[in-house]
DNA sequence: CATCCGCGGTCCACATCATGGATCCGACTT
DNA sequence: AAGTCGGATCCATGATGTGGACCGCGGATG
């Protein structure tokens, strides 16, 4: 139960090109299916899935999500995608545009809305921050944060030389420990949180991440709690190297982390150091704006 | 099939004090079940009904959204509201404060930014002159949406008054002809399209709003086209009055609409005019704004 | 012009999955 | 200590979502 995608992996080589381009959606559409059955929620989660792949597909391309590349990455049949999109749509979180193509509806930009209010202001805070780095590294500076045992890209900014790492898009999630920002938040955890957390993920890291070592990645939370910053050296994504520091905020529990991706020459030597600095100065910024936001807006 | 929140009944009346305060919260919990069963898509729409409810209760409470509120307001058995929002969570579009309320999550707050990107930009440029529209008049100003054959207060901004007007909450959905907002939008429409509109949710009409005329609303979107605002005298909330204008923006087919809503004394004589007036001066405005948009963001 | 193919949409028998009443647990109040 | 309230869990039941198969269209292709 969780390997049914498989039978699809004929559809999806035919599309690799356009994969290629994202694989962003493609990490998404390999991020579903936790929280087995038995749960009672599959639907839901099947239909949230959906949600958000519409969403990083039409904030892509202009016109929308056409229906059979949905299906094809999601890799659930057609008839049961064109259903829940159905029902997305009757609840106005997804729209058509006129030329028929899926895109997010009103309703997720009121979600939107009222998310800000109540919750994390971080994502708010860290938009000038995260320019900055863009703009000073002419790397891929990104924003994670932790929402249970899994990570998010909540925000991205790239820098203006080519665009090396497509590796992560706005939106993707990954469990606890795959990527830098991730590893960054771990940092922050105890040790037997950080063994809880690879535990509860085990399966899926086994299933979707063989090639990852955990023993290797506690090594690296290891040195990136004495260093201050942690430091990737290509292990998730083929040629992306990359460097996360931990967003602490008061005391707040759930974190976030700064991070920068590039290649690998970009990424070593005295270079590593440069930029943890810049990500330590950032990421203290935010905090600080985000006390000082948190401690007004109490209406 | 549909009136079993009915049964519930009881329990609402005994928070009613509660709900006074926040008819935002009843509105949705009553806009909930349309598509009937056979549609393969209710536990979609449950789901999704929830997550509305959380953001609009955690909104408003600084600490999120009790189990117990959100299982009275939506008139569900506490066992599946308590798995939903377990799913919600899973997939992160929902958290737990640390006092154990829910609120909206990291998720919900990704999918915000990417609709923004690819839905109405309406929303975005509507908020000045809200603003202005809230200041100049001392009323309540509204931008509301239309979704298929629903409407949605997307945004809302008060004036310093006392507030009269909570009527009204962003994210309110309500079909198609409800609210001086709603009937401005179908002032647009064709005359087989407003009564295509109305005939497609005449079972909610006639099971949620017995006390609207239909007829009386066909009248006031007749005068509307004449007029270029609609005016509602108090039609579907007890003593609220409202002026509502229509946005049009270049050859778009969903439509918004400004409207200020007041007490009576406020919404008579010569005011009408002046405030529709001011209305259809910031609609101009926004369509410009979003017109010149659209324009550069093709990246 | 006939044909093929990709794409969006629909149907419906089947069994998986969500359902919700009952129950339990811990925290807080009287 | 007994009572109350909010939150979490269990599990038999059938309503509900599922997805393979089919349809119709429009645009390329030979």
């Amino acid at each position: 139960m969780g390997n049914e995608a498989q039978t699809h992996d004929l559809d999806r080589m035919k599309m690799r090109g356009r994969i290629m381009r994202r694989s962003a959606s493609f990490n998404v559409a390999h991020a579903v299916d936790d929280l087995g059955p038995g749960t009672g929620a599959q639907s839901i989660q099947r239909a949230l899935s959906l949600l958000g792949l519409v969403g990083i597909i039409s904030s892509e391309n202009p016109n929308g999500a056409p229906l059979s590349e949905i299906v094809a990455i999601s890799g659930r049949p057609k008839a049961s995608v064109h259903r829940m999109l159905n029902a997305l749509i009757a609840m106005g979180y997804v729209e058509r545009c006129e030329d028929g193509g899926y895109r997010l509806g009103v309703q997720s930009q009121i979600m939107g809305q009222l998310a800000q209010k109540s919750a994390d202001p971080a994502i708010e805070e860290s938009e000038s921050s995260l320019l900055r780095l863009a703009e000073l590294t002419q790397d891929t500076a990104f924003l994670t944060m932790r929402t249970g045992s899994y990570s998010i890209c909540a925000r991205r900014e790239d820098g203006f030389g080519p665009i090396f790492n497509n590796a992560l898009a706005v939106g993707d999630r990954h469990p606890l420990g795959i990527g830098a920002g991730s590893l960054a938040i771990m940092t922050q955890f105890s040790d037997a949180e950080v063994d809880a957390s690879f535990d509860a993920n085990s399966r899926i890291f086994a299933d979707r991440y063989p090639e990852v070592s955990v023993p290797r990645l506690k090594e690296i939370i290891r040195r990136g709690r004495h260093d201050g910053f942690v430091h990737n050296p290509g292990l998730f994504a083929q040629g992306s190297w990359a460097i996360g520091v931990p967003l602490r905020v008061k005391g707040r529990k759930p974190r976030a982390a700064l991070s920068i991706a590039s290649i690998e020459e970009r990424m070593t030597g005295a270079r590593v150091f440069e930029l943890a600095e810049l990500l330590q100065h950032e990421a203290r910024q935010i905090a600080e704006a985000v006390n000082s936001a948190s401690g007004e807006d109490q209406t």
